[in-house]
DNA sequence: ATCCGAATTGAAAAGGATTTTCAGTTAGAT
DNA sequence: ATCTAACTGAAAATCCTTTTCAATTCGGAT
């Protein structure tokens, strides 16, 4: 099992790529590591202030984009207007379970669409390089609340 | 084989749904119809224009949404800035195999991900509900000219 | 511990996409 | 031909994101 992603080792890459760990910079990640929901800048701005009030939201967009170069953090695709961004948690190639009740995402790594890929190519000459997956739903959390509350109804 | 999506069928619908056919809308249906490449609301205007100089780009977007709305056309998932709009030619669920050389998208229905989803059930407790997909690569006519460019420096 | 330079910061301004407002125009039913 | 609700373009407003710039700060060298 490969280690997980810790502050740590996330404050010691970025050293290591040469950028100064600021106090915005710990308070953005903090908040990043911390959660298990996709969320937008504007949403990691109003959690990093509670961390840190005088952090701007310039800063963090700024931290965002250092954490997408340096491949720790991911933009989940959404319908949304804004961009949303999630720790990365499994090292390589992965997908999302995004829960549209709560946010909630979980994560997996064998999407398997090879075969797919390879099919389609077949099919239409289309040489494919890259994919977007992400799947919406309800995650057992939520689908425990409501049944609780199917109950309660009751 | 189903009928193949003509502006007639687009603007009966439309009628049908008591949407007035006005000049604008039409040159914006023609535009979409005519192309097989994903569009942004205001590569869409640009084109509109040769038809019509007189069509505003906020009417595009008025239509844009009016055609989403309808279920004629698909947003295409990209991770540019602006939206992409896209005729929707098949009749049910698909997904695109979109050319990141010339915009080219081709179409496909069969995403067979239902196994995909009962596994990832059976592991996270997740119902998915929803989904995004979406191919990036080279089209075959952009995969012949390479090749024939790389013939021509040979 | 202090100093220094380059990196980083916040605030304001700019930029770009999209939506809303509003007074004038038009499609299409009568 | 008439009428009215739907539609339009232009301007303004709204969001989200990026750029600019003067002031601050991190962290290596001293």
């Amino acid at each position: 099992m490969s280690p997980s992603i810790t502050l740590e080792r996330i404050t010691a890459l970025l050293r290591q790529k040469g950028y100064k760990l600021t106090r915005q910079r710990r308070a953005v990640l903090q908040v990043i590591v911390t959660s298990h929901d996709h969320m937008t800048p504007s949403k990691i701005h109003e959690k990093v202030q509670k961390i840190d009030p005088s952090v701007g939201l310039v800063t963090v967009y700024r931290t965002l984009e250092i954490l997408t170069g340096a491949g720790l953090i991911c933009r989940v695709h959404t319908d949304r207007t804004s961009r949303s961004y999630l720790l990365r948690r499994p090292h390589g190639h992965h997908h999302h379970l995004i829960c549209s009740d709560c946010g909630r995402v979980v994560d997996f790594t064998d999407c398997n669409l090879h075969r797919l890929e390879k099919r389609l190519a077949a099919e239409t000459g289309f040489r494919t390089e890259d994919h977007i997956l992400e799947f919406f739903g309800c995650c057992s959390l939520c689908q425990e609340t409501a049944a609780t509350k199917e109950e309660d109804r009751a």
